[in-house]
DNA sequence: ATTTAAATTTAGGCAAATCTAAAAATTTGT
DNA sequence: ACAAATTTTTAGATTTGCCTAAATTTAAAT
């Protein structure tokens, strides 16, 4: 496997549930910053190798194969972001174009015994499930804070989006996984929320909200 | 750099005493397992910028920034050797092939961290030493085994053909860096070596000989 | 000092991964 | 339901890294 073709699965995996969903090429385009003709070209390739099933006009969905390969790519990636950050004390809105050059890193052992060093971790510095060796996880079970009631109580144990401009807004506003947050008030106008957070009170984004997990207790 | 220009850049500094001696483009094909007229060109790419001095005919040299490059990556290299034994317990015939693919991860900050993560270690696995941040290191005071004069005693500090199956020949025969190393006699028909190596009196081969480094004491 | 052998380069070609521009299919709007 | 807009694919070109086969240069041998 090419790291073109990796970079193919990874993101119709991610656009499509999981692969399970049509995925557009324009989409994939998007995501991958090429154009829609080169992914019509690859997506081809793929097909040919019973990675993806594909009709033209119709969109990709991924094989099962297709998924094992993905979860094995997302395997790779989030058991380096955690290396990063646990080991080498990156901060984790540094880790993410790391990752996406190491998990295309070849070898079943080294995976296996990084997972092991790191004590097979659960998830990665982003709250993000990390797939075990058959490629299972928990669905964590997590809801965006902009969805959950009013008077909610939780513990943030995740972020939608991991942009590096997130994260470090996050960071500036002394916002961390871990963090116990209780949704005070919705305010119907803009639809921002206040919260609790630790002992502090704070008004965020309707953005802010609907881009940061908890796990309710 | 792509991933094929660092490992011309490499083959010439390994071929070529450090870049400094010409090497043939035969040489360099062999051991990079290509053919002669891939290596022209991608050795007139590299004359392009600048990292190589080449004349038709008369083999290649690194240019000073072609040396600094070549260090780079022999310094990755190398540091990932030891992470892989000392944190991840491979053992030192396992690394060669998948540091290959590492050495080429982009990061200065990766590598920075990585070194100090291992308490910027002097030496790999095989006793090859590990260029510092500035491509600085120093030049290990050592010998080959078979080149010491008989009754020398010291410290077996490297290898010199660091192959996987020279590697598991040493570990076979409990040959190990740090091991204590007295050579006795040497027998002028074969030119075989008698040591002492920890308590143990051995007979090896001058092959294995001269391919031990041990640093006298 | 030629001739022969070996090493090296050139020329031309191929496959992968990308692109642009044009053609074809699908979707949308009225 | 049909024209217009959008999406997607095809066709053809480019770049990179590699190859084979032929030509050229250098080295070796008699």
């Amino acid at each position: 496997m090419t790291h073109s073709e990796e970079n193919h699965i990874k993101a119709i995996f991610h656009l499509g549930n999981k692969g399970t969903v049509a995925v557009s090429t324009n989409a994939i385009a998007e995501l991958m910053e090429t154009k829609p003709s080169s992914v019509t070209d690859m997506v081809k390739k793929l097909a040919e190798k019973n990675l993806v099933h594909y009709k033209k006009y119709q969109g990709v969905t991924l094989s099962e194969l297709g998924v094992k390969v993905a979860l094995g790519i997302i395997r790779k990636h989030r058991l380096w972001e955690v290396f990063l950050v646990e080991k080498l004390d990156f901060s984790w809105d540094e880790v993410h174009e790391i990752a996406e050059q190491l998990e295309h890193i070849k070898s079943e052992k080294l995976i296996d015994k990084l997972d092991t060093f790191l004590n097979h971790p659960k998830f990665d510095p982003h709250g993000d499930p990390i797939p075990d060796k058959n490629g299972l996880f928990k669905p964590a079970d997590r809801k965006l804070l902009s969805e959950v009631p009013v008077n909610s109580n939780g513990i943030c144990v995740g972020v939608k989006d991991s942009s590096s401009a997130f994260l470090k807004f996050l960071d500036k506003n002394k916002i961390a996984l871990g963090d116990v947050i209780t949704v005070l008030e919705k305010e119907e106008f803009d639809n921002s929320f206040y919260i609790k957070i630790g002992d502090r009170r704070e008004h965020i984004s309707n953005q802010i909200a609907s881009n940061l997990f908890i796990k309710i207790s």
